[in-house]
DNA sequence: CACTCTATATATAAACT
DNA sequence: TAGTTTATATATAGAGT
């Protein structure tokens, strides 16, 4: 799906494959997850680089899906529920409102896709507040953090999950 | 990818649903496939219908795929304490559905890029004319999500910021 | 690297069988 | 319910930044 015709046998050059299998992986990831939307089907994908990397995608999670399919349905432990890290309940208001945004914000724009004409003159009169095109920032914002939390999810690694965490808020944080 | 575009939602009609499901799950397959090929990657995908048929694909199978990656998350659990794992598991599904809308609003954003020439140069030729149109709705929830992203983590200094940083992925996990 | 930019190769939605 | 066809939508190889 290229400008050639690739053969299918294992890619010599080993920075093309490096290359293609980034971009493969992460289409199959895409197919995964519009496939499960699509259908309301649950799937998981693990692939290990040529590296011995390992990526993951699952929906609703990988373990889930896995545990079904090896009949082990075991059951989830509920006991940490909510634990002491939801105690502070005013960061838990604002994430909860910021939550909320997000979905308003999808929905929205998905909203403005339909009134076409409306949402071309988006970028024309809207996009300076003052001096700083704050609009276009938050743009960049929303792909960073989507790249992050992409990065989040493919990443199945606990403790590089939670650092990235850390790290895509407060890059959200660094930046204005 | 066929003679209409398809929305990202689950499809209603329950015939239709079927026949993508079935042609989207080989897609998948196919897709893994190649990549494996290509790449000498492992891979395994495992689905289940919405009926609850469970279909599966693995390279060089699915046992081993699996397990390789289950003795390395049991490594990783061991090393942790007790409910950690947990939260993990929580965070990731959270991080995911944000994802998504992520992905969506993206999505979304890059369709209108390409029916509207002016809004890819949405940063460079766009002046400021105090209008305040309807779209400006749209705006306002960009404008809102970010405040409220950066009051999770402008409050205090570095050490605390990221502290809270963690703590705001952590209380996305556990809020539903 | 991670991303962008195109020309091409593929995948697939609908319709039909 | 699975193939076949065909018009379109997507994915992506290769090259460049």
């Amino acid at each position: 799906m290229g400008r050639r015709k690739l053969e299918m046998k294992k890619i010599e050059k080993s920075s093309s494959r490096l290359v293609t299998f980034s971009k493969r992986r992460s289409g199959a990831f895409k197919k995964a997850n519009e496939l499960s939307t699509l259908c309301g089907a649950e799937i998981a994908i693990i692939v290990f680089s040529p590296g011995g990397k390992p990526f993951s995608f699952g929906k609703p999670n990988i373990e889930t899906v896995v545990n079904r399919f090896q009949n082990r349905n075991q059951k989830r432990s509920r006991s940490h529920e909510n634990g002491s890290r939801a105690s502070n309940k005013k960061t838990q208001k604002r994430v909860q409102k910021l939550n909320h945004e997000l979905i308003n914000l999808d929905a929205q724009v998905e909203s403005e896709n339909q009134k076409n004409e409306k949402f071309n003159q988006w970028g024309n009169n809207c996009l300076f507040e003052g001096k700083q095109p704050i609009e276009q920032l938050d743009l960049n914002h929303l792909k960073i953090f989507k790249r992050q939390l992409n990065d989040l999810c493919t990443n199945s690694h606990s403790q590089v999950m939670e650092f990235q965490a850390s790290q895509s808020l407060l890059l959200l944080a660094n930046m204005e």
